[in-house]
DNA sequence: GCACTGTAGATTGTCAACAATCGTGCCAGG
DNA sequence: CCTGGCACGATTGTTGACAATCTACAGTGC
C-alpha cells in the first residue's frame, strides 16, 4: 500500500468538531435554519468553546452555515438557484480540468487506474442500498477523475463544489429513492472511455452530459423547485441543455 | 447612491486584524514565507491572541497564508502555475457570468450604469500614478461588471479570484512600471460595448481577450516565469491563445 | 567525527472567566 | 389597541493563563 506511510492527517480538536458538525448537517440531524450555539456544542463534545468556535468558522466558507455578527451561526438554507449555480461552475471548471487531463495523457497514468478502481464500489449492491455511501463513492470517483488535470487549485475548487452539491441533498430534502444507479455508473464509464480516447471534446461532452443528467435528477427530486419555472432561470440553458454556446 | 443604506459592515476585531494583515501582505510589508506569530501580532495590534488567531484562520481559505498544525502560519508563496490556474478559472467563470448578464439584459439596468461610472477613476492620472489605487479601481470595475450576472455564488468566486490575482502582484514581485493603462481601459470599454450589443458571444470574446492580455502582461513582468517555458504549461493554451476549444 | 537522544525555549492549542451585545417580554404612555 | 422605552436572560466576543507540541541545540555514546 502506497498510502501506509503517507503523512499523518493534521487533525486538531477544531477539525474533529467541524467533521462531526458536517456529518450532522449532511445526515439531516441538523436542519436548515437550526442554530449552532457555541456553549451547547462545547458541552456536548466535552471541549471548550474555543475549538467549537473555530470549527463553526471553518464551516462558514464551505457554505454549510451562515454567520451573523453577535448573533451566532445557523445551518444554511440554500435554494434551487444555488444548485444551478454550483452545477454551472462544476460544468465549466470540469470541462477545463478534463481538457487538461486529456492533454496530459492522463489515461496512461497510475492515477487513472486508481480512478477506474474507485468505480467498483458504486457497482456493489450493498453500497447502492445505502444512499450516504453511494453519494460518497460517487464524490470520491468524480474528485479522482477531475484531479487527473494536475491543476491543484482547480481540483480543490471542484472538490468544494462536489461537497456543496452533496450538502444540497440533505439541506434541500432530496429523496434518493429510485435513483438510477446503473445509468450513473454508465455515465462514469463513458467519461472514462472518452478520457482514454484522447479527444478533449469527447471528454468534455461526456462530462456535460453527466452534469445535465444530475441536475435533471435534482430538479425532479427537489420539492423546492417546481419544474415548470426552472427553465426560466438563465443558467438552466447551460446546465440542462446539452448544447453550449460557442465563444 | 444605491449603496447608502446597504447593511452596515459587520466588523469584529478579527475582521479588522485580518484586513490589516491583508494590506500588509498586499503592499509587501509581509513577504512570502514570513511567519505570522500570534503572540507578536496580538501585542502589536493591542488585542489578545483570540482575534488574531481567528484573523489568520480567515486568511487561510483566501490563499494568502498557509497553516501547518502546531507550527503556525506563514505567508503563501505562490508560483506562476497558480497565476495560470486562477486566470483560467477567471476566464471560464467570467464567460458564464457575462453570458448570463447579457441574457438578463443587464445593459439596461442601473447596475450597468454604476459599472460604467467605475471606469472613470481608471482614467484619472492621479490614480494611474498609484499602482495600488489603479489595481483597486480595476478590481472594483471588474467585480461590478461580473456581478451583472445576477449569480451571487459565481460572482463571489470571481471576486475571490480577483483578490487572488491582486495578491500575486505583490507575492510574486511583479513590477508594474510601464503597464499600458490606456490599453487596459480600452479593453474595459470594449467589454461594456459588447455587453450593450446584447450578443453573448461578443461579451465573452471581449472578456477572453482581456484575460489573455492580462496574463501576457503578468508573464512579461513576472521574474519567476521564464517566458520560454510558459507555453509548455497545458493551461497556457486556454489563457494565452485567443481561440478556445468547442464542446 | 558522526548519529542519535534529551532538554530548553518558543509557540501554538485549549481552557474557563469576564465583558459586550442581542432578542424578548414587560410596562408605561399615547 | 398600538407604539416606544427598559430591564433581563441568553449568547457571542474577548481576554489572560495553562497545557501540549514543535524546533533548535547541546550532550552522550560509538
Amino acid at each position: 500500500m502506497t498510502s501506509t506511510f503517507a503523512p499523518l492527517p493534521e487533525t486538531s480538536t477544531a477539525d474533529l468538531v467541524a467533521e462531526r458538525l458536517r456529518e450532522a448537517i449532511l445526515d439531516g440531524t441538523l436542519r436548515p435554519g437550526d442554530r449552532l450555539v457555541e456553549t451547547d456544542l462545547a458541552e456536548r463534545f466535552a471541549v471548550s468553546r474555543g475549538p467549537v468556535r473555530e470549527a463553526i468558522r471553518l464551516l462558514a466558507p464551505e457554505g454549510l452555515v451562515v454567520l451573523r455578527r453577535n448573533r451566532g451561526a445557523v445551518v444554511a438554507s440554500p435554494s434551487f438557484d444555488d444548485v444551478l449555480e454550483v452545477y454551472a461552475v462544476r460544468m465549466s471548471l470540469g470541462a477545463l480540468a478534463l481538457t487538461n487531463a486529456v492533454e496530459l495523457r492522463a489515461a496512461a497514468t497510475p492515477a487513472f487506474t486508481d480512478a477506474v478502481r474507485l468505480l467498483a464500489p458504486m457497482r456493489d449492491p450493498d453500497v447502492q442500498a445505502d444512499p450516504q455511501a453511494m453519494l460518497e463513492a460517487d464524490l470520491a470517483f468524480q474528485d479522482a477523475v477531475l484531479s487527473l488535470s494536475g491543476l491543484p487549485r482547480i481540483s480543490a475548487m471542484l472538490e468544494q463544489s462536489a461537497r456543496d452539491a452533496a450538502s444540497f441533498v440533505s439541506l434541500l430534502g432530496i429523496t434518493y429513492d429510485s435513483t438510477d444507479h446503473v445509468a450513473l455508473v454508465q455515465r462514469h464509464e463513458r467519461l472514462l472511455d472518452a478520457l482514454s480516447s484522447g479527444e478533449p471534446g469527447r471528454a468534455v461532452a461526456a462530462w456535460q452530459e453527466h452534469i445535465r443528467a444530475t441536475v435533471a435528477e435534482f430538479a425532479r427530486a427537489c420539492p423546492d423547485a417546481d419544474s415548470a419555472r426552472i427553465h426560466d432561470h438563465p443558467l438552466a440553458r447551460h446546465v440542462l441543455d446539452a448544447t453550449q454556446e460557442k465563444p
